[in-house]
DNA sequence: GGACGTTACGTGCTACGTAAGGATC
DNA sequence: GATCCTTACGTAGCACGTAACGTCC
C-alpha cells in the first residue's frame, strides 16, 4: 500500500482528511498509566505480583488483569510467564519498562510543575544520605534552607551508598548526597560537591602525637578503627595502604564517626574519620592529626535522576551546598545525555574545587 | 517538618514503611492520559476545546470537563479564561504541556515498540516531503525499500516546507525530508542527506546555449521560471543575485520542477531547477545547462521529532535514502539534547558528504 | 444572533474487590 | 502444603453523550 496526499488546501486539512486518522493522534489511546505504574511495580518487585499489589494497596487480581490487558493492547508478552508464574521480563517488556519509567517520571514532574507555580516556595524535598553527610555535612546547609524555605518539608533518609543511589533512581528520594558508589547509576545525574580528606584520632599522650610526621607506616603499625567498607571513603583509605604494600590492622569498622570515636576514647585503637567529622568542641578529648598528605582526597557529590523537573528551592539547596553549582550549570549538565560525557563534563567541575 | 529515617535493616523496608507512601510512589495518581490528548489537543486547535472535540471525536463537554478535573488535581489553571472563553495558555500550562507532549509520545513509542517485537517487518511509515523530493530523489529509495519491506505500509504526504516540518513535530509524520525551513523546529532531528545544486532549462537554440560559459548577469538578462519562495532552495538563489547585485526578472514561480519546465517549454523564460528534476529521456526537448557554480549548494535533510522510537525499517530508509547514516550515527546525534549541538555535529556530517 | 463553554443528568463501561480454582515450588 | 497467579462475579465509580443554560463576540 502506498499512499500519497497532497495538503496544500489547509495547513490543518490534514486532520478532517480521514485517512489519516488511523496512523494520526493517539485517538484511540486506551493505554493507562495505571498500567505503567503496575508493571513497573511488578518489574521492582522481582516479578511477583502480590506484593506489588501490596505495596500499591490495592488486589493483586487487579494488577495480573491490567498487565495482561496491556499486553493484550500492545500484542506483546512484557513478561514471560512459566505456567502461571512471572519467570522473566522480556526483551520487548525492557524496553517498555524503560519508557514507562520515564512516562511515569514525567507525570510526576506535571506534578511538580503545577506545584511550583501554585506555591513556589512550598512542597517536599526528599533526600536520601549517609551519616557522615546528615551529621557533619548537612546540618549547616540545612538550618540555612529552612530558615529561607519554611513551607517546604524537609525529608532526610539515612541509608549506604547504594540504597541512597536507588531511592534517588527511582524517585523516592529527590536527592542522594553520599561520596562512595555514586559513578554506577547512569540515571542519575551526579555533581561534585566538596573535597575532603581524612584525619586521625587518637587519645592524648598517644605515642602518634610524639612523632613529628605520621606516615603510613605509622598508622598500620597501631590498631585501627574506621569505617565500614562502602562507606564514606573507606575505599580510597585501602587504595592508599595496599598502594604501599601495607596491611592496615583494623580491628573494628562502624558505618560513623561517632561510633569510630567512642571506641577509640575506649583506647580500642586509633581512628580514621574524615576531617569534617572532628568537632572542635565536643572532640577536644581526642587529638587530631591532620593525614590529608597520606591518602587521596574524597569528592562527595549530590545526585538527581535525570529527567527530575527540580523545584526552585532545589537549585538553591544545590547552590547552598555547594556554592559553585548555579542554576544554569546544573541545567546544562543534566541536559548532557550521555553518562560518559556527563562525567567528563563533572571531572571539569571537580578541578576547579578547592584541594583539601 | 524534619524527617529522619533510617532504613539500614531492609534494603526494600521503605516502602513498607508507612513514613514513606505519601511522596512515594505515585500510587493515588489520578491523572489520565486522556486528559494529557485533552489539553494537548485544545492547545494545538488555538483553545477551541469544540474543535478539540470533533478531532477527537468525543463530546465537548467531556473534554471540558476532564480538562478542569486535570486542573483541579493539580491545584493550577492550564489555560487562563476570560469568562468562559479559553483566552490564553498559562506559564504553568505552557511547561505542563511540554512535559504531556513527551509523555504521549511516549505512549506512543511503547506501542511502536510493541510493533517492532511483534513484527519487526511490519507497520507503517510516514514520510512528509516536498514535491521535489517526492518526484525526483525518492522514488528509487521507495522503490527498494518496498520490496525490502513489503509489509510495511508507506504513507507520503507532500507539503510546503513549513507544513513537513510541523507534521513531524507533531508526530502526524515520521519523517520530514525537505531542504529549506528545516532548522527552525528544534524539537526535530535534522539529518543531512545529500547536497545538490541547480541547472538551467532553455528550449533548444536559446541564446544562452551559444556562450560558453554562463554567469549570474546572463541569467538576469532573461525572463526566469523558478521555484516559490521557501521551496527547493529558492533562498539561495535569491541569495545569489543580490550577493552580485542583480535583480533576476522572475515572470513564474511554481512549487515544483514539471510546472516549471511545462512554462518554459512555452517559452515563457528560462528555468532554473534543482539538477536532480532533469529527466535525461523526458526532458531531452530541453537543454540543461549547469549552474552549480553560480549558486551554493543547497543540503537536503531527513529529520524526525527527537525522542520519536525508531522501527529497525525506519533506520534502514534512512540508511538507502543516504548511506552516510548508519544506525548508531543517528542514534548518537539524536541523542545530543542541545538542538545548537546538534546542529554542530550535523555541520561536520555535512562537511563530509560528496560536494556538487 | 451565532459560536462557544458550562452545568445537569442519565447510561453504559470498566476498574476494583471478593471468592474460588488451578499451577508451581 | 504453601505460595502464587488466574478466572468468575458483583458492585461502585466514572467517563461519556445528550440536552439545556449562560456567556462572549
Amino acid at each position: 500500500m502506498l499512499i500519497i496526499a497532497s495538503l496544500y488546501a489547509s495547513s490543518r486539512a490534514i486532520s478532517s482528511d480521514s485517512q489519516y486518522t488511523a496512523n494520526d493522534d493517539n485517538t484511540d489511546l486506551r493505554m493507562k498509566l495505571r498500567q505503567l505504574i503496575y508493571i513497573r511495580e511488578v518489574a521492582r518487585c522481582n516479578l511477583n505480583i502480590t506484593t506489588a499489589a501490596e505495596r500499591l494497596f490495592t488486589s493483586q487480581p487487579g494488577i495480573s488483569k491490567q498487565i495482561k490487558q496491556l499486553e493484550d493492547e500492545l500484542g506483546v508478552d512484557i513478561f514471560a510467564r512459566n505456567g502461571k508464574h512471572l519467570a522473566n521480563i522480556t526483551p520487548a517488556g525492557q524496553r517498555i519498562l524503560e519508557i514507562a519509567e520515564r512516562v511515569l517520571g514525567d507525570t510526576e514532574n506535571i506534578q511538580r510543575v503545577a506545584e511550583e507555580y501554585r506555591a513556589a516556595d512550598r512542597g517536599n524535598l526528599s533526600i536520601a544520605t549517609t551519616h557522615t553527610q546528615a551529621r557533619y555535612a548537612l546540618p549547616g546547609v540545612v538550618k540555612e534552607f529552612k530558615a529561607r524555605y519554611p513551607d517546604v518539608a524537609l525529608h532526610l533518609h539515612q541509608g549506604s551508598p547504594p540504597q541512597i543511589a536507588r531511592l534517588a533512581a527511582n524517585g523516592e528520594a529527590d536527592f542522594a548526597i553520599a561520596t562512595e558508589a555514586m559513578e554506577h547509576f547512569d540515571e542519575l545525574v551526579m555533581l561534585p560537591c566538596y573535597h575532603w580528606n581524612r584525619c586521625i584520632l587518637v587519645p592524648p599522650h598517644h605515642p602518634l602525637t610524639h612523632g613529628s610526621s605520621v606516615g603510613l607506616a605509622d598508622l598500620a603499625r597501631h590498631p585501627i578503627v574506621t569505617y565500614t567498607f562502602g562507606f564514606t571513603g573507606r575505599s580510597k583509605l585501602d587504595q592508599a595502604f595496599t598502594a604501599r604494600g601495607l596491611k592496615p590492622n583494623v580491628v573494628l569498622t562502624a558505618v560513623d564517626a561517632d561510633v569510630i570515636k567512642t571506641y577509640v576514647r575506649l583506647g580500642l585503637g586509633i581512628g580514621i574519620v574524615a576531617n569534617m567529622a572532628y568537632d572542635e568542641e565536643l572532640d577536644k578529648d581526642l587529638v587530631k592529626i591532620d593525614a590529608s598528605h597520606l591518602f587521596s582526597q574524597s569528592t562527595t557529590h549530590i545526585g538527581f535522576r535525570r529527567g527530575l523537573f527540580l523545584r526552585a528551592y532545589m537549585y538553591d539547596f544545590m547552590h547552598t551546598f555547594a556554592p559553585h553549582l548555579g542554576r544554569e550549570d546544573i541545567n546544562e549538565i543534566a541536559a548532557i545525555t550521555d553518562p560518559a560525557a556527563r562525567r567528563q563534563r563533572c571531572a571539569a567541575l571537580m578541578e576547579a574545587l578547592p584541594r583539601v
